[in-house]
Formats: structure tokens, C-alpha cells, sequence
DNA sequence: GGGCAAGAACATCGATATAA
DNA sequence: TTATATCGATGTTCTTGCCC
């Protein structure tokens, strides 16, 4: 473990040494990225060989609904379901991986949004606090009404109470219920906003990790979330027309080659062609006359969809360089739980990790350092 | 019937523009 | 300066249809 281990949020320091600006935007640039240099303080040189272990200490998590390490849409994760014993299988080997017992795993990943809910919920008492006057102000024409207050839900504080009762010398005041209620909506309503650190937040982990590898930032210019025409070699849009973003981008200072990096923790099928269409626009907008490389890395565990980012084509050649997996052994150890059938598509993705053309981190990582 | 793929809808946020 | 509205982006969840 990277860290002492996190306090819940509401009862921790998490927003120690952070900004008020940040803390007020939790899961915003400025907030990720002070969280990011706190962890990275106590690592150390990162290498190529870790940098997949600081990915996963940074944005894993538990699946909840299943407590197990989350590599898959939770509802087909469910137990009983296929990707159950996948799920179990990439647990155990993830932990074991990084080195701690299974019922562990936990507490030794998620970094970013565990400390960023922290802060997020600072904040929330702050702005709670703040616009108590308010609350009284509007509900005071409805006084005498009998209006629900806000958090209040009887169905819940009946199943509580229903499950707690014959524990209970006397039953629980409404006030006591209803902050109970407000606690458990509050704590399930965070796992709603993981999607709003993952995005980003994998771009911001995978920009720290190359620019701490001395032997990639030292001959590399880097990028996170450039304009394209802020990258040599690329021009500015015609006018009226939108400025193109990439998710980073690194320039060799020597050879001036240029990686355009897509970032996605996870691919869905549907915005698979936005792949084609994004390198068509980075095409358009080229003006060295050189080739440039197009390299997906992703956390993706549908072999359908990983075989399908291998496989993908414009005009004669693959779309991407590289397709770069954070560690391609996690989906061959969920490939490898007892699940029959096995689809088409776990063996079209194999087949691609052994030739070699599903990458890993370390892989690609190791191949920038030697440039 | 169940797995899978694809599409659509949903929930949430940060950034930015605009209004008060 | 602050509040509000809009936009764009993202991952998750739900729904539907196809296939074995």
C-alpha cells in the first residue's frame, strides 16, 4: 500500500493541503491532479515494469453489488451470472498482483476517488450549511402543511427498522431516520459520480506515469488534452470550425514523431466508430506530411470489443499503432475462470495478446523509454 | 433460455457563456 | 461577482433483437 489508509468521507483529512478552488471542483483538473502529486510524492522513479500497479492503485474499485474488483458491467457480474466468476477470477489475481490478501484488495486501490468523495463531501456540509437560512426562508409558507423534509423516506426507514428492530431496546427518533436515510443515499449517490473521475482521470494517471519515466519525459514533450494545432505538425481548423482535442499527446524532441493518445478506461461499442471519424479529423488537420501514431489504451475487458479495437481498419492498415491494455494478464486471468461457453470473442482477444498486438502498459511504456 | 452485441437512455460533472 | 443555462463528455444501466 501506497498510503495509510483513507477515512470515510466526512470524517477525514482528505482535503488537507488542497485549495479551496479544488476541493470545491472534487473531481475536477486542478483537484486531480494535487491528489495524483500527493500519491506519486511517495512512489518514488516510476518504471515501466510498476506503472500498471499505479494505475490500478489509483482508479480500481470495488464493485459494491458484488464486493469483488470491478471489471465488467455490474449486471452481468452479478452472482450466478458468467462474469461473475470472471469478476472473482481477476479479484484474486489483481491482488495477488499487487501483493495483498483478497479481502484486502480494497483498501489498497481507488486512491483518486476515495480522496476526491472526501473532498466532495466537505464541501457538501460546507454548501448544506450555508443554505440553511435559505431552507427555512422556503419552506415557511408551507409550515403548517406537514411537508415531507428533504431525505425523508418512509418506505427505507421501514426496512431499517424492520431489520433492526428485534436489536433495538427503543425504536430510533424520525430525526435519527431520517439522517440515517439521508447517509445511505448520500453514500450510494457517490458511486454515481465515479464516472465523472475515470474519464479524466485516466488520462491525468497515464500523463503522471509517463512524465515520472525519466527515459520517456526527458525525450519526449508531452501533452494532456491538447488542441491539436497545439501539437507540431498539426494546423488550425478551417474557420467555423471546432478546434480538435486529443487526450495526450507525446513528441519525440529528437525524431519530432508524434503519438496521438486516446485514453478510455472502457469502450463502448456503439462509440467505436467515433475512433475512425477522430483520426479521419486528425488526418484532415496533419500538415508536416508525416506519419503520426494513433495508440488506444483502455481498461476494456469485452474480448469482443478489445478484439474489435485490434482489428479495426482504415483503408489498408490498422487504425491503431498500438493497442495498449493497462495489464492484458487481468482479462486472460478472467478468461481463464471455469465458464462455459467460451465465446468466439475471448479467443479472437487471446490470440491477439499472444501475438502481441494487445499490448500492456509496461510493454508500450518500455518501447517509448528506448526510443 | 441465456449469452452477446448494439443502441439508447440515464446520471453526473466541468467548462463556458450569459444574465442579473 | 454570483447565479443560471447550456454544452460536451464520460461510464453505467437498461432494452431490444439475434443467435446458438
Amino acid at each position: 500500500m501506497v498510503e495509510d489508509q483513507v477515512a470515510i468521507p466526512g470524517q477525514s483529512d482528505a482535503a488537507e493541503g488542497s485549495t479551496s478552488e479544488a476541493s470545491a471542483r472534487a473531481f475536477g483538473e486542478e483537484n486531480r491532479v494535487r491528489l495524483l502529486n500527493r500519491y506519486f510524492s511517495s512512489v518514488g522513479t516510476v518504471t515501466p515494469e510498476d506503472a500498471w500497479r499505479h494505475v490500478y492503485r489509483l482508479l480500481l474499485w470495488i464493485d459494491r453489488t458484488t464486493g469483488l474488483a470491478h471489471c465488467y458491467e455490474s449486471d452481468k457480474c452479478q452472482p450466478g451470472r458468467p462474469w461473475y466468476a470472471r469478476s472473482l477470477a481477476f479479484h484474486v489475481w489483481s491482488a495477488e498482483a499487487l501483493g495483498v490478501a483478497p479481502g484486502e484488495l480494497d483498501k489498497d486501490i481507488d486512491y483518486l476517488f476515495r480522496h476526491a468523495t472526501a473532498d466532495l463531501a466537505l464541501v457538501a456540509a460546507r454548501n448544506r450549511a450555508r443554505l440553511l437560512d435559505t431552507v427555512s426562508l422556503q419552506r415557511e409558507p408551507y409550515q403548517s402543511m406537514g411537508l415531507p423534509q428533504p431525505g425523508e423516506d418512509p418506505e427505507l426507514e421501514s426496512i431499517i427498522i424492520g431489520m433492526l428492530d428485534p436489536f433495538l431496546a427503543q425504536p430510533p427518533s424520525a430525526t435519527t431516520l431520517r439522517a440515517l436515510a439521508e447517509r445511505i443515499y448520500t453514500h450510494i449517490g457517490l458511486e454515481n459520480k465515479r464516472k465523472n473521475l475515470v474519464g479524466e482521470g485516466f488520462e491525468d494517471t497515464i500523463y503522471a506515469l509517463l512524465s515520472r519515466i525519466p527515459a520517456i519525459a526527458d525525450t519526449h514533450t508531452l501533452y494532456v488534452r491538447p488542441l491539436l494545432h497545439e501539437v507540431p505538425g498539426f494546423r488550425n481548423p478551417r474557420a467555423n470550425s471546432k478546434p480538435r482535442q486529443v487526450d495526450l499527446a507525446l513528441v519525440h524532441n529528437v525524431t519530432r514523431k508524434r503519438t496521438l493518445v486516446s485514453c478510455k478506461w472502457s469502450v463502448r461499442s456503439d462509440r467505436e466508430e467515433q475512433f475512425v471519424s477522430d483520426f479521419r479529423d486528425y488526418a484532415e488537420l496533419e500538415e508536416a506530411g508525416e506519419d503520426f501514431e494513433y495508440v488506444l489504451i483502455t481498461n476494456e475487458f469485452d474480448p469482443a470489443r478489445l478484439a474489435a479495437a485490434c482489428e479495426v481498419r482504415r483503408q489498408n492498415s490498422p487504425l491503431f499503432t498500438s493497442v495498449v491494455h493497462v495489464n492484458p494478464a487481468g482479462p486472460h486471468a478472467a478468461y481463464a475462470a471455469p465458464v462455459p461457453p467460451r465465446g468466439k470473442g475471448i479467443n479472437r482477444t487471446q490470440g491477439h495478446i499472444e501475438s502481441g498486438r494487445l499490448d500492456g502498459l509496461e510493454g508500450w511504456l518500455t518501447k517509448l523509454a528506448s526510443r
